[in-house]
DNA sequence: TACTTGACCGTAT
DNA sequence: CATACGGCCAAGT
């Protein structure tokens, strides 16, 4: 049916615009929707990246929420997980959280040092 | 079918 | 900083 077709387009495009982060920045799941063509359903882009299989590898790590917070509970397995991640590819995480100013994908540091044209 | 949940977000208080 | 609220919508009960 056409909503189904429309639903696994859906995935593929935000699962595209998760595999194009950049090791060392992050992204919000709203920037990610937005990205994707789903303006407003960041919590669709949740849904799948918590449906997506393990066989399916994606930089899941470096999805913070829209204020820089790692979105699972804090001391959780997968906060650690990500934490040691991030902190692997140089992104610094202070209490579980990112500064996006610095790390976010599109307002990183190069682009407020360099910016788009100089 | 109806209601609840959730790896979310922006605004308001 | 912390709640609260409404919006969002696929999945699960």
């Amino acid at each position: 049916m056409l909503t189904a077709m429309f639903n696994q387009s859906a995935i593929a495009a935000i699962r595209r615009c998760i595999a194009q982060i950049p090791a060392g920045s992050v992204a919000s799941y709203g920037a990610i929707a937005a990205r994707a063509g789903l303006p407003g359903r960041a919590r669709m882009v949740g849904s799948v990246l918590r449906q997506t299989p393990d066989d399916i590898d994606l930089p899941w790590h470096r999805m913070m929420r829209a204020d820089g917070r790692i979105a699972f509970e804090a001391g959780s397995a997968e906060f650690i997980e990500q934490v040691q991640r991030l902190r692997a590819e140089g992104v610094t995480v202070n209490n579980g959280r990112v500064n996006l100013a610095e790390h976010g994908l599109e307002s990183n540091l190069d682009a407020l040092l360099w910016g788009p044209g100089s």
